[in-house]
DNA sequence: GCTTTATGGTCTATATAAAGCTCATTTTTA
DNA sequence: TAAAAATGAGCTTTATATAGACCATAAAGC
């Protein structure tokens, strides 16, 4: 990544960020124990909840998981479903894309 | 990061991952092309679809918004909204968090 | 058919994220 | 008030993610 992040991405790490950090401490859990059971640093863990957007998605999907912030407003088990449809969706699609035409209409 | 990641992370990294290559592909753009539009490398753009979960989740953020796949099911404006909700949330909080008494009543 | 383009994979060099401490401050409990 | 714990921040070392090139293959357009 070397350019500058859009506000999209900037909010959307913000708001993660604070999800997860209103959640750990509603749930009474400490940053110490929270990041040990998600295997990381404590570090780590501040910077996620700061919305740091160079953190790793994993980290960050394991630490929602532990304080209860489910991304995709679904349980394991329906995101495991959606995995399954989404799947069988990508092998119905083409395997490579194109432009269609050289000038298409969609000028309008 | 040392421990294995859990089941949730990784369902949840392959379904992200599923979901943007699907819309990619759909909107017809070619890796090449979101890639750059992200600022990130075609190879780095083939790892998020795979759902690695040691891409920087800004890079995610970024493809994720370029493709159309919008995270919290909510557009920028409601994201913006939702963001000083959960800042004002905050600020009520605890700022630290410890345990009530050494020896509760949680053993029922 | 041929040409062009997209994709998937591998490799190396480099930038930097993360771990693992430290210390100061704040907050909570006794 | 004192003690214990949580937090925030800074630092160095190490691990590794990323960029950027390469090539082979597959797919789409002509």
């Amino acid at each position: 990544m070397t350019r500058p992040y859009s506000r999209y991405s900037r909010d959307a790490g913000a708001l993660l960020g604070g999800l997860i950090r209103a959640a750990r401490t509603e749930r009474g859990l400490s940053a110490r124990e929270v990041a040990e059971r998600a295997g990381i640093s404590r570090g780590l863990l501040q910077r996620i909840e700061k919305g740091k957007l160079t953190c790793a998605i994993g980290a960050v999907f394991e630490v929602a998981a532990i304080v209860g912030v489910r991304l995709f407003d679904a349980d394991e088990s329906a995101l495991a479903r959606h995995l399954n449809q989404t799947r069988d969706k990508l092998t119905l699609l083409p395997k490579s894309v194109r432009k269609k035409r050289k000038t298409a209409r969609d000028d309008f």
